[in-house]
RNA sequence: GUCCCUGUAGCUCAGUUGGAUAGAGCAACGGACUUCUAAUCCGUAGGUCGGGGGUUCGAAUCCCUCCGGGGACGCCA
């Protein structure tokens, strides 16, 4: 159910019929419909909806555009426009509708009776799959992890409610140099702890989390690990550091809301044979030539700068010929669109990882990235650095603790991806109006008090059926409910966009809109009727509310 | 040097495919608690949308150029 979704397909076949009727009647004449929009202006003066189809047909019809809109409006009949109230020409040539508030007294109803799946569009059968975070599981996640944890799985989140079949899905890099790298740290922590006086390599993971790791597995294997030869003690250390490693990563996401559908292995790319395959499939395409030993992969030929080796010369495959290898997995799935969140830190990888699909003969366009900037954390308004070879300073475990799930998860994806994030800790503490957290969370608490008190009343709302919500005739009343009924759009337009702040911003308008209310009208009275009509509209604001907040992973607390 | 992001009120940021008079929060100033939670609300003030060209009925939005900030340019991932 999108309320403003359905009233602009009646109006767009409103246009449409006006359209073909004035083409039929000879005053307009055109072969192409050019693409119009029914939109909201930002004036209210202008309309509930306004139409931009006269501005665009003017070349076409060889006619001025108000003139074209002029001969609409008389081809449309207001009495048979159950919604019109009355079209205006304004502008350039606008065409501005004004409904009346029909359709407004429509939605309490339906949105009491949907409830929780209030915010759901309807299913349109697409498969699409998020793969988010995806940190290397050979130290601690950082901020730039948590903020595409909370942007992926919000954007899935949205994905699910605008109507598609949502994965979600986390790679993980169990294969290749870094892997090395971390063996070649954990074999030199073991021997550094058991009295060797060895050297860490230059390269390596120098965290304090990875002697934790190595004290962990010592704790737990110390006899076995004494008897062992150094390689295959080499081996089985890493193979228990990185199964700590990664149940680590998903309790921490755990904490911050995020289930993931799959947890795909790069290892079993290089193990199935499947990374072979994709090379001999674009080598048969001639996609690939030898230069100083290694092989590359000719993405220039798909609008990249420069050429890529997906082989080194001492044999090993890289890291982009296991992308290329995942990607392709990915597409045989059957997904019709595949979202990666990644760090800006990346953005070079773009062009050649699309360019690689579409030498596989996939459409690139169905490969979306999501670039996110990177995070700044401040603490005491000092920036907290955090760097995994040189160890951090506030792990995510801790910040979650310090400031919460909810604040975290609001936090990470208040801002749009595109901008840089300053995480202020101390404002995602604080019990404030600052915090826009709390803002949110205190309007549905306020809500269930008012339903809290009623019930102490010993007042209770009346039957669904037997409320009149026309009885909401004030101007913030109305208001409240069109914000109500934007939200399922805002879900398709933030989908389309990919764009999860835009969600945040939603509830803070929203939220806004309730308070202001609140402190305006009373909804508790003497008047019956007037009260049931206040409470279903305070039922419906909760619900959205909360249903908002759901969608970013934040709890709407009924008490604070 | 090439590429990506970015530049909007004092600060932090919104601004769906180009739409009409550019918005919000904070900070500043002035108000509102015998009333359903003041973790709230109301009001005032604050802008040549970095500069300059161009495209068009119309540009914060698209194109060119210049300037400033961040980032990426490895046979790392």
């Amino acid at each position: 159910m999108n309320p403003i979704e359905n009233l602009q397909s009646a109006l767009r076949k409103t246009i449409l019929d006006a359209l073909e009727l004035a083409r039929g009647k000879k005053l307009i004449n055109y072969d192409l419909i050019p693409d119009f929009v029914i939109e909201v202006p930002r004036e209210k003066q202008h309309g509930d909806f306004a139409c931009n189809v006269a501005m665009l047909m003017a070349r076409e019809a060889r006619m001025a555009p108000r003139k074209i809109a002029e001969i609409l409006l008389e081809m449309i009949d207001l009495k048979q426009q159950r919604h019109i109230n009355k079209i205006e020409i304004a502008g350039a040539g606008f065409i501005n509708i004004f409904l009346n508030n029909e359709w407004l007294y429509e939605l309490p109803a339906l949105v009491h009776k949907m409830g929780s799946r209030y915010g759901y569009n309807e299913k349109q059968n697409c498969k699409v799959q998020v793969e988010f975070v995806s940190a290397n599981p050979t130290g601690d996640l950082h901020m730039g992890n948590a903020r595409g944890g909370a942007i992926g799985d919000t954007l899935a989140n949205i994905l699910d409610r605008a109507g598609y079949d949502v994965e979600r899905e986390f790679y993980i890099n169990d294969a290749g140099n870094q892997i090395e790298i971390f063996a070649d740290s954990l074999a030199a922590r073991y021997l550094q702890l058991t009295g060797h006086d060895v050297e860490f390599p230059d390269n390596g993971y120098a965290g304090q989390d990875v002697i934790n790791t190595v004290k962990n597995i010592m704790a737990a294997h110390n006899d076995e690990l004494n008897n062992m030869p150094a390689d295959k003690r080499r081996e089985k250390i890493l193979a228990w550091a990185l199964e700590e490693k990664i149940r680590y990563i998903k309790k921490t996401l755990s904490e911050l809301g995020i289930e993931y559908d799959v947890w795909f292995s790069e290892k079993t790319l290089h193990e199935s044979g499947k990374l072979d395959k994709v090379m001999e499939y674009l080598q048969g395409k001639g996609y690939i030539y030898e230069k100083e030993g290694a092989l590359w992969f000719k993405t220039t030929l798909f609008g990249d700068e420069k050429d890529e080796v997906v082989r080194r010369a001492n044999g090993l495959p890289t890291y982009f010929a296991a992308d290329i290898a995942y990607h392709r997995d990915k597409f045989e799935r059957g997904f019709d669109w595949v979202i990666n969140v990644w760090g800006a830190d990346h953005h070079g990888h773009v062009a050649r990882m699309k360019g690689a699909m579409e030498a596989l003969g996939y459409n690139p366009d169905k490969l979306d990235i999501l670039l996110m900037q990177l995070v700044r954390l401040y603490r005491d308004g000092e920036i907290v650095r955090m760097s995994k070879r040189t160890g951090t300073t506030v792990s995510l475990d801790e910040l979650i603790e310090e400031v919460g799930r909810d604040a975290a998860r609001f936090f990470f994806v208040m801002r749009s991806p595109d901008s840089h994030l300053d995480f202020d800790m101390e404002l995602a503490k604080q019990k404030s109006q600052d915090n826009p957290v709390y803002y949110a969370q205190y309007a549905h608490a306020r809500i269930c008090s008012i339903f809290r008190q009623a019930a102490t009343a010993g007042v209770k709302m009346s039957a669904i059926d037997d409320i009149n919500p026309a009885l909401l005739t004030a101007e913030e009343e109305l208001e409240l409910l069109h914000k109500i009924a934007d939200f399922p759009e805002e879900i398709n337009i933030a989908a389309r966009t990919m764009a999860p702040h835009r969600i945040a911003r939603y509830i803070l308008d929203l939220a806004g809109m309730f308070h202001s209310y609140y402190n305006h009208y009373r909804v508790l009275s003497d008047d019956k009727d007037m009260q049931d009509a206040r409470l279903l509209l305070m039922d419906v604001t909760r619900t959205t509310i909360k249903n908002s907040l759901e969608v970013l992973g934040v709890n709407a607390p009924e008490h604070m």
